[in-house]
DNA sequence: CGAATCTCAGGCGAACTGATATGC
DNA sequence: CGCATATCAGTTGGCCTGAGATTC
């Protein structure tokens, strides 16, 4: 009879060991396995704000505010001002940040591509749901960080 | 269709999640939830070594090291001279580091009670099993650090 | 007004590299 | 000898709190 116990040793088991396989498949080429999350959910859509990031990223509003300095500095992302919302930031991959993250993405093809092959392809999508729904009921308001008491349904929008 | 990309965002946003709430489950204990993890594979067995406690906890041993010097500093364990094998450490729970992670385990069990309903029993089997094979999959050698560069199609060594 | 978005300062624990000592 | 276990020094990047400014 599996517990709750087991299902969280199992979770952190799992994502280690793929977040290690990613930095490792991601060489030196000085993008960590997390920056390439954010540059991966930018090359998917262009031009989104960092709040957006941050819940793509089932981040936080100041890691990720971090992690973008370091990829600006580095010249791979450009944060210019939102069209209509002058208080948000519009997120975009520069030249160089596409051609970097383009490379990396084929670096790490092998990782994802052991992640399938380990699983059936009906077993991914059931992973994926399972996980899903773990979210779900996991989640958190995340916003703000001073309430006591969290929103039972803060939903997770894309 | 579901890609290893769609896979492994998934499974990141279901560790996060789940380790905020474990997090914030622990309140003001001073003990996080990676040092929980420790304390709850020394409950399950105690007397184990560091390296067992590497494996176990899916970590990396200078990790496990400064967590136990940060737990033992609170005199929540103790590291006693290994019976057989003297180049190990054994590490026990101390009195006081029992009845923390006691009161620490029934102050989560809301979070492993709210993992549980969230899955059919044979879900909950499902997600473990699958979330093994990533995990076996994705396994590095995470002995020998010392290699330069990661040969791209390295067969899995366990 | 409240709520949302972002900025800034600062702290902390975890993950890591690399080298070393010792015992199997 | 090779290998395993643990130690020590030091670095980094991520996550977080708490405060504040601005805009919706």
């Amino acid at each position: 009879m599996a517990s709750g116990h087991d299902m969280a040793m199992a979770l952190r088991a799992a994502y280690w060991a793929m977040h290690r396989r990613t930095e490792a498949s991601l060489g030196q080429a000085g993008v960590t396995a997390d920056q390439f999350v954010l540059l991966a959910l930018l090359a998917q859509q262009d031009g989104i704000t960092q709040q957006q990031l941050v819940r793509r990223a089932a981040s936080d509003a100041n890691t990720v505010r971090a992690m973008l300095l370091r990829l600006e500095r580095h010249d791979l992302i450009a944060r210019a001002a939102h069209p209509t919302d002058r208080r948000a930031r519009s997120v975009t991959l520069t030249g160089k940040g596409r051609e970097v993250y383009e490379r990396l993405w084929a670096d790490s093809e092998a990782v994802r591509e052991q992640l399938l092959t380990a699983l059936r392809p009906e077993e991914t999508d059931t992973l994926i749901e399972l996980l899903n729904r773990v979210c779900e009921v996991m989640a958190t308001s995340r916003a703000g960080s001073k309430r006591k008491s969290q929103r039972p349904m803060a939903a997770i929008q894309a």
